[in-house]
DNA sequence: TGTACATCAGTGAACGCGCGTTCACTGATGTAC
DNA sequence: TGTACATCAGTGAACGCGCGTTCACTGATGTAC
């Protein structure tokens, strides 16, 4: 048939042309490790996959469209398992009926984020110096992604028995809040060298008695709250 | 008198070299409005204050440390304004006795700050860039006078009477809850087109009313807070 | 007060370097018949 | 299956440019006597 073999043939070269981007993103990610986007050179990157600097331009216009690219992969390759990590403890508590602490999946979420840091930098490196930092189509994307998170987060959140008879404006309120906390945690554990684990617990520990006093506040919400 | 002299002649070369540094100092300032410290070069500074690049060298060693520099004097002229918003308000309102809300002085401060943002963006957007940027010697300093800032938000309501019988660990955990929410909605709203003062609006209206339920956990915190 | 010398902030020319971007090209892969 | 032509990812040389840094210098300001 016509149609297979000119599918099959296309996917040939255009999987190459694919390899060859994805390994372009692989590179900068790497670079980043060490240095932010507006200091990362496309001769660099380029340099890195063993390229020459003039094929860059069959993949991306400039280096800010590979960042934006980038976060969309790296940040949409996390959101997942953000998500994953409370719907897998809400699995397990569910079994027993209405015995599960509407809190205790937050509270998870910090710990296995936490833990994700360590393991998996890149992402988070990402969000914490290119968040604020100079261009304007990656601080977008990442803007773009955090509100994802967040609007996530609010749709678990307003499922859960807990959350009934709360406005949607406060849930939204209320997920932003968590998204911020573990943004700013994860931030903060990038700082902390290699060679000082205790600082590291030391943080976490803190965040995680930051995260409870929110959910103290939470839990009496609904009848302390202002007026607005 | 011999001394006099000394110092009078010193003081006049001393202080045009202290022009010049101050020059160099702001100009860096104006140019981080559009970009952030890993893009700003050397010539482009001194090109802005009107001096060969080479005279660079009489005031700093590299733009790293002008950068270092630059975060001391512009955070270290922001902090009393933070604290000068929470300790004018006290006194307005201490006249009458025992009347006072411990937590609306908080609230004011955000609501202070959210002000000063617009007309001094300046420490605001070396904050949001440079916290976590590229340059270590930027971020400790920065890190250095948040972590102070802190401190004194600490110290400050250690000393009111809703604060009594709390754990000094458990107040810093509260500053510092404080202090990243500050943070973070000043770097959010430097990213919000002038043109839509509306949706600043709501940004602020949103942090407030987290701030709100960070006060009502604060509240309940002496009898709720878990025993870790 | 006047003179001779020292200091040092700022100059301007020069340097080597790596950058982003352009261009005509090559040759493997894909397409049509 | 075989042939003639089209596509296009990647090449490599070249370009102009602005960068950070060096250096010997100038001349105003400061110091000693």
């Amino acid at each position: 048939m016509a149609d297979t073999t000119v599918h099959q043939t296309t996917s040939t070269r255009h999987e190459q042309k694919q390899r060859t981007r994805e390994a372009l993103l692989d590179a900068a990610a790497g670079l980043l490790e060490n240095q932010n986007l507006s200091s990362l050179g496309l001769r660099e990157v380029t340099r890195a996959v063993g390229i020459a600097p003039a094929a860059f331009y069959r993949h991306f216009r400039d280096m800010d469209e590979l960042g934006a690219e980038l976060v969309e992969r790296s940040l949409g390759e996390l959101l997942p398992v953000i998500r994953g990590a409370r719907h897998a403890h809400d699995a397990h508590d569910d079994h027993g009926g209405g015995g599960a602490d509407p809190d205790e999946s937050i509270r998870r979420t910090l710990d296995v984020l936490a833990a994700y840091v360590g393991t998996h930098q890149g992402p988070f490196r990402i969000i914490a110096r290119e968040r604020s930092g100079g261009v304007a189509l990656v601080r977008a994307a990442i803007a773009d992604k955090l509100r994802q998170a967040a609007r996530e987060l609010a749709d678990d959140l307003a499922a859960l028995p807990d959350y009934q008879g709360w406005q949607r404006d406060d849930i939204t309120m209320i997920a932003g809040l968590f998204v911020n906390h573990v943004v700013q945690l994860s931030s903060t554990l990038l700082d902390v060298p290699a060679d000082q684990p205790d600082e590291a617990g030391r943080l976490i520990s803190v965040a995680r008695r930051q995260l409870q006093l929110i959910i103290v506040g939470r839990r009496h919400w609904l009848t302390e709250r202002p007026p607005e």
